[in-house]
DNA sequence: TTATATACGACTTATTTAGTCGTATATAAC
DNA sequence: GTTATATACGACTAAATAAGTCGTATATAA
């Protein structure tokens, strides 16, 4: 419950060095990797699904790596969730209707409030609140 | 991330149920388990547990099964998450410190805060805003 | 004595998360 | 143009966790 995976963890930790770094400066998913002890292969796929959302540029070639697109406080908390991970509801009724319950749940809704709260609190904060 | 275990919805469920019966009335883990379509061995062992932590009180016996022991608003939801679920952390490093990445951690201050936050959160909210 | 409860640990299965591998493409340096 | 070093990305395997089942013991009303 209430885990954070560590896709999450490894990107808020890339995002942090690539926030580190001089404008324009880059960084490759090797190094990012070997300077926190995270798997590089699992990086640098972290780091792809960040490029392929717009969060960071990433520039091919011998001397590429990734560098910050935008200013880490545009990025809300639910947003850069939902881009790791899919859909942040507590249950999962929040989002589809697959459930066979539905008919006779009596905790959907005070559920739904809970999730409305989280989620309103993440939208409060921004990558900045974690990188800085 | 930030999703809620079946542990944690059927206590939900079970304990609505008992919050609708009348004072000193018994539902048993069958009655319950049938009622919403829930595995009843399953749910059997998340009411024993219940019963352990004297959220509810367990009658044994032929006639015997479960009832209230306390006034929902009694309970706070992050008390009632660490009875079902252990520790509430978004990241075991709030509680632990086996993670080889502490050294040179540069997010484990901000993560804290964010948890600081959903526990502050769960700790204002009591059992009974899910239950009534 | 029987039927129906709770109690509880051990076990199996299913699902999710974490991590790896293979292959393709881009580009700077030589 | 060859080499070395990047990103890109899907397929695959392994590990961890969650969900569910089973066996056995005990309590008690009828």
């Amino acid at each position: 419950m209430l885990k954070i995976t560590r896709k999450v963890e490894y990107a808020l930790i890339a995002l942090r060095h690539l926030q580190a770094n001089k404008e324009g400066q880059l960084s490759s998913a090797k190094e990012i990797a070997e300077a926190y002890g995270i798997p590089q292969e699992l990086l640098a796929k972290i780091l792809q699904r960040l490029a392929r959302e717009d969060i960071i540029i990433a520039v091919k070639g011998a001397t590429g790596g990734y560098k910050l697109a935008t200013d880490p406080n545009t990025i809300n908390m639910t947003k850069f969730f939902e881009i790791m991970e899919g859909p942040m509801g507590i249950m999962d009724c929040y989002f589809d209707s697959g459930c066979d319950h539905l008919h006779g749940c009596t905790i959907r809704t005070p559920i739904n409030r809970i999730n409305d709260s989280i989620r309103s609190m993440f939208n409060k904060m921004t990558l900045a609140d974690i990188t800085y």
